[in-house]
RNA sequence: GGGCAGGUGGCCGAGUGGACAAUGGCAGCAGACUGUAAAUCUGCCGGCUUUACGCCUUCGGAGGUUCGAAUCCUUCCCUGCCCA
């Protein structure tokens, strides 16, 4: 018995930042040791950005780990407060979503999710089924658990209250209400990033408020994005999403700067840090790429990952042709009598480069070359043949169709 | 309600009548180099035009003054601080 809730208490704590309280966390396994009552493990998503990248992925994971040890799982869909506006985001507004909207979301959410998690064993919720039934009384009622004080303690409030940053009065609201959604579900554990921490703790104030046991906190470290300084996010566009080719997610990897390697081999694998650790030393560029294929893995397979090697290694250290180049049809309207173009205007025609200033400084730049050969000059003009080879730059090909 | 300070390109942030498409930083892109799309260095980084110190659009919105405005005036919207 010990040993059991021992051992779960190990695979639990892996990984983790804080555990609030670990003796409560200790309390209640044995209690579901007990009665063979599986604990309620809450995780709480937004709607409205269904792209899952490896950041989110850190928590997921985590909650994989609950769901092996046989807990369940619930996912609260936070369709509600994503309209009053979460205040970690410097977005103010955000936009309301339709029911078609959440839906969509939701389903390409599970879909990216059921890589990492067993979806049958999982539950979703929408928070707005009990929030919108809230009456001003209630919520007023629930303001008064909290002081102004005790609101603005939160780090970003604290931040932005002293950078002269809006803070909206409705902002104040979020951690209750999140902390409501606990209580509705009768929440065991609920898991976040640290920076949700705030959030998840209101959880338990308010659940001890109406009578509830208090929910054991976990949160778990943010990952860093791509540029290895800021938190990985869309909108810092230094993310590495799993809903991509196996080819893309293993360049983005291997575009991580050096020193945050440690966090991706402890967050993302499972590989031990003595062997990650040493083999960092020994060669960082080979190390990368054990890592690139280790995380490519654990989202597709084996084969895929060593293919994404491969292909990697084919154009960046051989400089050569990618296997599968996405074909450009090129219009005869756009040819003249000889069937031949600028290539300016090729480039810019056919949508390979966003605007013709973008494109002759990229041929300025030596970085166009026809079937390996630099274009230096932006008004050559080209013979179309089916097959061209077209590159932009270092990753961008493209294989010319006359159509 | 009153007073003060602000709103600038993807972001942060200079500029306060012409030399401003607007300093700088970050992000992005390219080239060189390399161990990789790391790091570093160099260049580019609103759009259009065969690129020219030429044109067009941009400095919260709308008007106005002026030969000329991001810069001045009027008004509206938004934010912060202080007072009530």
């Amino acid at each position: 018995m010990m040993k059991e809730i021992e051992k779960q208490l190990e695979i639990i704590k892996r990984g983790t930042v804080e555990i609030i309280e670990e003796e409560e966390l200790k309390k209640k396994l044995k209690e579901s040791i007990e009665k063979n009552k599986p604990l309620r493990i809450k995780y709480g998503i937004d709607p409205t950005s269904p792209e899952i990248h490896l950041g989110h992925t850190v928590p997921i994971k985590k909650l994989k780990d609950f769901q092996i040890l046989g807990h369940k799982v619930i996912f609260l869909i936070g369709d509600f407060t994503a309209r009053i506006g979460d205040p970690t985001g410097r977005k103010e507004t955000r936009p309301i979503l339709s029911v078609e909207e959440i839906q969509k979301n939701l389903s390409t959410y599970k879909e990216q999710v059921s890589k990492i998690l067993d979806i049958e064993k999982t539950e979703f919720v929408y928070n707005s089924f009990w929030l919108s039934k809230l009456n001003l009384e209630q919520i007023i009622k629930l303001t008064s658990i909290f002081t102004v004080a005790q609101i603005l303690e939160r780090e970003d409030f604290t931040e932005r209250y002293k950078s002269k940053n809006p803070i909206f009065l409705h902002e104040f609201l979020y951690p209750l209400l999140q902390g409501y959604d606990s209580y509705v579900l009768n929440a065991d554990v609920e898991l976040g990033a640290t920076e949700q921490k705030f959030n998840l703790l209101a959880g338990r104030t308010i659940q001890s408020y109406l009578g509830q046991e208090k929910q054991v906190v976990i949160t778990m470290p943010i990952l860093v994005g791509t540029d290895g300084k800021l938190k990985m996010s869309k909108s810092y566009s230094n993310h590495i999403p799993i809903n991509t080719s196996h080819f893309d997610m293993f360049g983005k990897i291997m575009s991580i700067p050096d020193n945050i390697m440690d966090d991706y081999f402890s967050l993302l694998t499972n590989i031990q840090p003595e062997i990650y650790k040493n083999l960092i030393k020994k060669n960082p560029r080979d190390a990368k790429a054990f890592l690139a294929k280790e995380i490519v893995k654990s989202f597709f397979d084996e084969k895929k990952a060593e293919q994404a090697e491969i292909e990697f290694n084919k154009i960046f250290r051989e400089k050569e042709v990618p296997t599968e180049i996405p074909e450009i049809e090129v219009k005869d309207e756009i040819l003249d009598q000889n069937g031949e173009i600028e290539i300016i205007d090729l480039i810019y025609k056919t949508n390979m480069v966003s605007s013709k200033s973008e494109g002759k400084r990229l041929i300025i730049q030596k970085a166009v070359k026809i079937d390996k050969e630099v274009i230096l000059d932006p008004f050559k003009k080209i013979k179309i043949k089916n097959g061209m080879i077209i590159k932009i730059g270092k990753r961008k090909f493209f294989k010319l169709k006359r159509g």
